[in-house]
RNA sequence: GUCCCAGUAGCUCAGUGGAUAGAGCGGCUGCCUUCUAAGCAGCUGGCCGCGGGUUCGAAUCCUGCCUGGGACGCCA
């Protein structure tokens, strides 16, 4: 249970018997709030439940203040608590108890700051998605970032998550991209053919096709177009997926399942195919109509502003009818609870549809939650760089790796919120990778590494260390932020808000840095002995927090960092 | 035209209806005989886009406007 909790149950009670007592009367309670005051001189946390109540209790705040805390009955955590004007109470933790929690923290390890709001429920977040036509771009990377963090992130705080990558390949986009290939193919092999008017530019298709005429040699030239098609794309898809998966690996990011299109029209399994099942359900539900010569889903008549083409005239199913079939198989085929989607900018306009269809197919539309990863400007200097996929003019994740590396690229983009549009300048990156906060945090993790091998090869042994030695303030303020880091993840999990990750890395490495300005721990002095044994208690503690934190992030936690 | 996102320090951005609005970078001063100076201490810097409203209390909620970006297909 979180400090904060247990500080709102303890107020809770204390109102309670402020009623009991007859003097607060209210009728309905408001909701409990409990919040860390921006000034330290408030304490560690502080209630506004004083002042929320006094219109209902028609009573003067403070006055209230009085009655709620003297009714209260604090645990060991808590060392004090006074009404402050104009109406608030607060608290401040005890140091013993702060001590004791360095040892809390290394008995927990890499589990230290777990939660379980989660409760073991089945979630999938799926992300990045990019159509395999062509490499992750900058825009897609920032997606793939945010939501490897809000994964971890997830486990951490209960949930049972799957990561999953769901992969556009049976639309015409692909065939676009088919032929794009097709076309270099025979370019490559001295026959005069023309790229198709949506084809891709990009040098990476000639890429692919020198691949496959090293492989394939040039039989291919022999088939009838369609079968050569075919056959080319096979494999030219089986290259770009493999490409995508490699540069995603590159920043870190992970899927637990490979998710393809064209399986929700295969009925291998089950006697018909998810998509035939959604259209079913759709049908039964009376929710599509047939108006020249297509099938509508009727979503208007669920909140959506137009009504959406589900099979077009010519028998082919649109990209938003596999949507459909696909978050039918998340729901009813694998029965998860939750669905967290990740879509760019460009995808905003589909979020009433897609909500819509949910609730057509009998899901509660809230357990539907699309994310929208705002656009990446990029410049290079005053430059803007264009991103089209089309004229194969954009920066890949590649590039992108390659140049500011995966940690400060990872953090960059998880410091912000994703709803916001965020610019990115690849020089400044650059330029600047000497001392950003990157660097700070990981700095900080370094300078407690090498405290830490320092002790192992002096045979200093602290599991003995007592931790009521540590009332230096900055050894207090260091547990204190270090606890905070159990509140974060089930903020960061409710709120599907990683860019506060970052955020409190940064804090905690502050805090670290402080400590290791004024607290000496290997101390030279025979006197301090007890004092540096209790200290690397705490660097050791502290270890856990930054390994802890940097992992949820997916940054590296290097021992040693020198220039 | 309709809808979505944003506007906070010179720049890039945090900020959960609360108490004195923050960080990094930049600029200016200082600090290494002791666990890493990628650090620390100090200074500099703000009509929180503008106007109204709700509230005991608004950067935060509502509303109108201004500015910038995006989405509005039988493409994906």
């Amino acid at each position: 249970m979180l400090v904060k909790d247990t500080v709102a149950a303890i107020v809770a009670a204390a109102l309670e018997q402020a009623n009991r007592d007859g003097v607060i009367s209210v009728d309905a309670a408001p909701d409990i709030e409990i919040e860390r005051p921006n000034n330290p001189e408030h304490g560690d946390f502080a209630t506004n439940l004083p002042l929320r109540l006094a219109r209902a209790a028609r009573a003067n705040p403070m006055q209230l203040a009085q009655l709620i805390s003297e009714r209260i009955q604090p645990g060991p955590e808590i060392a004090s608590l006074e009404p402050a004007p104009p109406g608030f109470i607060n608290f401040k933790l005890s140091d013993d108890w702060l001590q004791r929690q360095v040892e809390t923290v290394i008995a927990a390890g890499d589990k230290f700051g777990s939660a379980d709001v989660g409760t073991g429920r089945k979630v999938m977040v799926e992300f990045v998605s990019v159509n395999p036509t062509g490499p992750v771009h900058v825009g897609h990377t920032r997606g793939a970032v945010l939501g490897s963090a809000l994964a971890n992130t997830m486990q951490a705080a209960g949930y049972e998550v799957t990561r999953e990558y769901y992969i556009n390949d049976a639309g015409s986009q692909m065939e676009a991209f088919y032929r794009s290939v097709w076309t270099r193919y025979q370019q490559a092999l001295g026959r005069d053919a023309q790229m198709p008017e949506n084809g891709y530019q990009g040098d990476y298709i000639a890429d692919i096709a020198a691949e496959i005429i090293d492989t394939e040699g040039p039989g291919l030239l022999e088939l009838p177009e369609p079968a050569a098609i075919r056959r080319i794309g096979d494999i030219a898809r089986e290259k770009m997926v493999e490409l995508i998966r490699d540069d995603l690996d590159a920043i870190g990011v992970n899927f637990d399942n490979w998710f393809s299109e064209r399986w929700l029209f295969l009925n291998e399994r089950a006697p018909t195919s998810d998509y035939d099942q959604a259209i079913a359900k759709l049908r039964e539900g009376g929710h599509l109509a047939e108006r020249s010569g297509a099938l509508w889903f009727n979503s208007i008549a669920l909140g959506d502003d137009r009504d959406n083409v589900v099979v077009r005239s010519s028998g082919e199913p649109t990209y938003f009818a596999s949507d459909i079939a696909y978050h039918y198989n998340k729901f009813s085929g694998r029965e998860f609870n939750r669905v967290i989607d990740i879509w760019g900018a460009d995808h905003q306009g589909h979020v009433p549809r897609m909500k819509a269809a949910v609730s057509a197919l009998g899901v509660k539309p809230e357990n539907l939650t699309v994310l929208i990863s705002q656009m990446v400007t990029l410049k290079r200097g005053d430059e803007t760089v264009r991103a089209s996929k089309r004229t194969g003019d954009f920066v890949t994740l590649r590039e992108l790796v390659d140049e500011v590396g995966m940690d400060a690229c990872r953090y960059f983009f998880l410091a912000r919120a994703a709803s916001t549009q965020m610019e990115f300048d690849l020089e400044l990156a650059t330029r600047e990778s000497s001392e950003n906060p990157v660097y700070y945090v990981q700095y900080a993790h370094a300078r407690n590494a090498s405290i830490l091998s320092l002790a192992a090869e002096r045979g200093i042994d602290y599991a003995n260390g007592d931790v009521s030695l540590l009332t230096h303030p900055n050894e207090l303020a260091l547990i204190r932020t270090m606890l905070r880091l159990s509140e974060l993840i089930v903020q960061v999990a409710e709120n599907l808000e990683p860019h506060h990750l970052p955020h409190y890395a940064m804090e905690l490495a502050t805090a670290f840095h402080h400590f290791y300005e004024n607290c000496r721990v290997i101390s030279a002095n025979p006197e301090d002995n007890e004092l540096t044994l209790a200290r690397l208690k705490l660097v050791a503690a502290a270890q856990v927090v930054f390994r802890r934190t940097l992992t949820l992030m997916g940054m590296s936690a290097p021992e040693r960092m020198e220039r």
